[in-house]
RNA sequence: CGCGGGGUGGAGCAGUCCGGUAGCUCGUCGGGCUCAUAACCCGAAGGUCGAAGGUUCAAAUCCUUCCCCCGCAACCA
């Protein structure tokens, strides 16, 4: 039986294009799927999108299209940049289909049936031009945010989670699960917020029409977050087992998100899940945000930074590299070109891209392209080989804990360990004396094979690259399981292997 | 007392939770090599870790006070 692992992205919202903080995570989280698929588990990897809403009910009215039509619309841009940054998602949910819709509703009938759900009235300041309610905290001196006219505190009826009910219950579960919410700032920033205690949620609307109905009272739709966070387990076929994933992959091993909607994944999702009797997720891992040459991202300061633009520019494997190197994931970062460059032309081009360049031009130059026989036990050698057996599981750990930036400084010692082996060695110098030669083919067979390792440890977040240096150090392109295949000296004397072309031209 | 983030060699950062030789990348300077994408390798200079006080055998790290910088309508990872 093979060990599961599943990982969602958020559901992005369609009010909204694609930017580079939707990539950032999507990335992240396909990074994660690709290596633990390299390393033999069976992965369920979701993303999706998050369609309804008062907000796409109006911005679809505004522009003369049915929710749906726009919904369709955007989740096309998402699933195009999924396909174009290379995202290797099993799924892709839509709130809007009937899979969801149906585990949604089933989902608040059970809660409503054992108690937890209970009609109220939600009480809040309300537009009434505009139709909308706003929090104290969201008004600009009293007055609607959108249009800037006065408010009045107004009630409708709306259905209440019983969330307060489970504060004791989740406070107990993260004070066991130390792990479950990361990194550990945000972790005592949710135990204050639960401390300060829970009080039940809204979690209907009457006031807008664009959602899921309410069993048994369609005045209702299901207010966002009850309806967005339940995709994790409607993807999985909930209420049923029809497909047998729910059972295979729930609880989830991990939600990635954005640190600002931490408090919907630590508080309310863990708390519904109680309420329905299911586990809760494994881990909630907020990662930080992105600031575009050196200021906030925002709609009205027109910066935002477009993937598809990014990609067409520089390439996918670039983009991605410098997404998860640049930064540690679960903190800011800011975003340049001029950063990005600087990655691509040292680490990708100097470090990497040449390392590939140096070695396959001499097993050409010295050995016309066949890979000679790997045996020396000489010390320098043995210590070369040791540096990625050690390595491994360090880079493992590392993944594993979603250190990306981390893993891939891991790694790059490896290609500077790489680097520094030929100059120890200095085979320009040994090929002068034929005596050498079964010494100097040792070593181009250690550094072609520690391109192996290398290309296997890239694979997962750089797919392209990877496949192209296993093609040219002569292994198969289309095998990059680490499991079974990380020990060194796997690849066989004898192979072809190619005089590479740059990898990545610099900038 | 609004909230949050931050102040570590020239630049950008890690280290701070769990005190114990101050680390990384880049830049600069010097050297080596010539297989390679003017790439690679080695070495050096450069920091009283924002300030003051405290705890301690020992503090960038813990405690207290203070100063400075950035962000804070909405959208949004």
């Amino acid at each position: 039986m093979s060990k599961a692992f599943y990982v969602t992205t958020p559901i992005y919202y369609v009010n909204d294009v694609p930017h580079i903080g939707h990539a950032y995570t999507t990335v992240a989280c396909d990074v994660l799927a690709r290596y633990k698929r390299a390393r033999g588990y069976e992965v369920f990897f979701l993303t999706g999108t998050d369609e309804h809403g008062q907000k796409v009910e109006k911005a679809a009215l505004a522009q003369g299209e049915t929710p749906l039509q726009l919904a369709d619309r955007v989740m096309k841009r998402f699933q195009g940049l999924w396909e174009k940054l290379n995202i290797s998602n099993d799924d892709f949910i839509r709130t809007t289909q009937e899979r969801h819709i149906h585990g949604v509703q089933e989902m608040f009938e059970l809660l409503q049936k054992k108690g937890d759900i209970y009609l109220g009235e939600y009480e809040d300041w309300y537009c009434t031009p505009c139709e909308t309610f706003w929090t104290e905290t969201q008004l600009l001196n009293g007055c609607c945010p959108d249009c800037g006219r006065p408010t009045e505190k107004l009630r409708e009826a709306s259905y209440f989670f019983r969330m307060s009910k489970y504060q004791d219950a989740l406070l107990e579960y993260i004070d066991a699960h130390p792990d479950f919410i990361q990194p550990l700032s945000r972790r005592n920033e949710i135990l204050g917020f639960i401390k300060e205690g829970l009080r039940d949620l809204s979690i209907s609307r009457t006031s807008f029409s664009w959602g899921i109905p309410v069993p048994n009272d369609p005045k209702h739709v299901v207010y966002v977050w009850f309806d967005a966070l339940t995709n994790y387990i409607t993807a999985l076929s909930y209420p049923s087992n029809s497909t047998g994933n729910f059972s295979k992959f729930w609880p989830v091993d991990v939600h990635v998100i954005g640190k600002d909607i931490l408090r919907f994944h630590a508080v309310y999702w863990p708390t519904f899940l109680l309420a329905a009797g299911l586990p809760l997720p494994k881990k909630v891992f907020a990662h930080g945000w992105w600031t575009v040459e050196g200021k906030k991202m925002s709609k009205s300061l027109r910066n935002t930074v477009e993937p598809n633009m990014l990609v067409d520019k520089y390439g996918v494997d670039p983009i991605r590299y410098f997404l998860l190197r640049e930064v540690p994931f679960g903190l800011d970062g800011d975003f340049s070109h001029t950063g990005l460059i600087h990655r691509i032309n040292s680490d990708l081009a100097n470090d990497l891209g040449n390392l590939v360049s140096r070695s396959s031009a001499m097993v050409n130059k010295y050995f016309d392209g066949i890979l000679p026989e790997g045996v020396s036990d000489k010390e320098v050698d043995k210590a070369f080989i040791a540096a990625f057996t050690e390595a491994l599981p360090v880079i493992d750990n590392h993944i594993c804990n979603l250190a990306f930036n981390k893993a891939l400084q891991s790694i790059w010692e490896l290609v500077t360990r790489a680097n520094k082996y030929i100059d120890e060695r200095q085979p320009w110098a040994l090929a002068k004396d034929p005596a050498l030669k079964g010494e100097l083919g040792a070593v181009l067979y250690n550094v072609t094979e520690g391109i192996r390792l290398i290309a296997l440890l890239v694979a997962p977040f750089m797919p392209e690259t990877g496949r192209r240096m296993l093609a040219i150090v002569g292994a198969d392109p289309e095998n990059i399981m680490l499991e079974g295949h990380d020990s060194f000296g796997e690849l066989r004397p004898g192979v072809t292997v190619e005089k590479a072309q740059p990898l990545f031209p610099r900038i």
